[in-house]
DNA sequence: GCCATGTTGTGATAATATTCACAACATATA
DNA sequence: TATATGTTGTGAATATTATCACAACATGGC
């Protein structure tokens, strides 16, 4: 099997998505063109993807539906509830931790933690808790997964903390870029760059059509 | 001048990041090779990357910090306010909105829109305006760029009814991959999907320690 | 059963992005 | 002034990623 990489992993997502959708209309079968079109990628791209993972349709039937479906679920860990945890219960982090979206796709956010006392809630529905105990807490509740809402300056001791304990992955909010490590995957968001982003493009555009 | 593409100027913005706590640290000149440990990228794709903007060092000099940041700056659009608006104030439009992150960097949501009336709030610090207002607002105000935090159903429609408007950027947070047009430059944020990837290759780690 | 049709699966090809490697040259030292 | 040193800027080489194009073959129609 050719090793996937993270941009084809997150097509898979977007592939399970279009499916999901497509379920809902009872579609029975699908071909690549149509997850293309939904994934906004070419038919060739989709069929790629899938023989990375020996998913195999049907000359001229294309794929099932509910088959593919359990595939990818399987792939993307989606076959069982994904406990993670949180850091930094502030104004991003508390959204997070609200966020219906997680639950509808079988994450779930099972503690937070802060420095902040005025923010401690420990028999709350969703826990938050001291950050001096999250060390116990990973390795109590057996978590390898969390989220970083910190400040930019707390960032990376947040995570030297998180990977003491034995976490293995970190998706990370602040605004600052964590590097990845051999034995901790980092998918670092910065929001302001997302959207500087789109703002230089957009001016781009502007000054093209300016001249 | 070679097109950049979007992780160039992803890079760019991380650049500009670290040269921030390099002022900070009163840095006169940096090294492409200080900026590549401060991105996690390399020294030559440093370099490169300027290049294309014309950005010039001194040979064996290096780069003057203070003159890189104003160059930098200037190519990412922050020699001025960049005014957004926002459209959905639930969970995370909400955070998003009171996110002090874009204020400090010269992002400025100006104002909010949803369809439930009992969000509005019209005259509050940053009002939030019935949906059906934005076309007119988006107009008077002259914006260009656009944050969508709507339920995915919804997503597609409020991105036509913001470009008919003559929105060209927008950042997408809504669960569905909107496609990207020749008038209107798009950056999906997939929440799920950023965690589904992590999870993945987390559990491939895990399954490649296993056997 | 046989042919026409249409879709997969994949090797070959093309496009894109990154790294290498080194000439050019600025600066520091003596 | 002459020399040693160290960094840029960039063309060439490499690596990575996506697309093309088509043989293989399953399916539906007759």
């Amino acid at each position: 099997m050719n090793t996937p990489n993270r941009t084809c992993i997150m097509r898979l997502s977007r592939y399970r998505n279009a499916i999901i959708r497509l379920k809902a209309l009872n579609f029975v079968r699908v071909f690549s063109d149509n997850l293309a079109d939904a994934a906004s990628v070419t038919a060739a791209q989709v069929r790629k993807d899938f023989s990375i993972f020996g998913i195999t349709g049907h000359r001229r039937g294309g794929y099932q539906v509910d088959d593919l479906f359990d595939q990818l679920s399987k792939i993307l860990g989606k076959d069982r509830i994904q406990d993670i945890i949180l850091v930094g219960v502030g104004n991003i982090g508390k959204a997070l931790m609200h966020y219906p979206g997680f639950e509808k796709s079988g994450i779930r956010i099972i503690a937070g933690f802060d420095i902040d006392p005025t923010k401690y809630a420990a028999e709350a529905n969703i826990p938050i808790l001291p950050l001096e105990k999250i060390h116990d807490y990973i390795l109590t509740n057996n978590i390898n997964i969390g989220i970083i809402a910190v400040p930019d300056y707390a960032a990376q001791q947040v995570l030297e903390l998180m990977k003491s304990a034995g976490i293995k992955g970190v998706l990370n909010f602040a605004p600052i870029t964590l590097r990845e490590s051999a034995d901790c995957v980092i998918n670092n968001i910065n929001l302001v760059t997302e959207l500087e982003n789109i703002i230089y493009f957009v001016n781009a555009a502007d000054s093209a059509r300016g001249k």
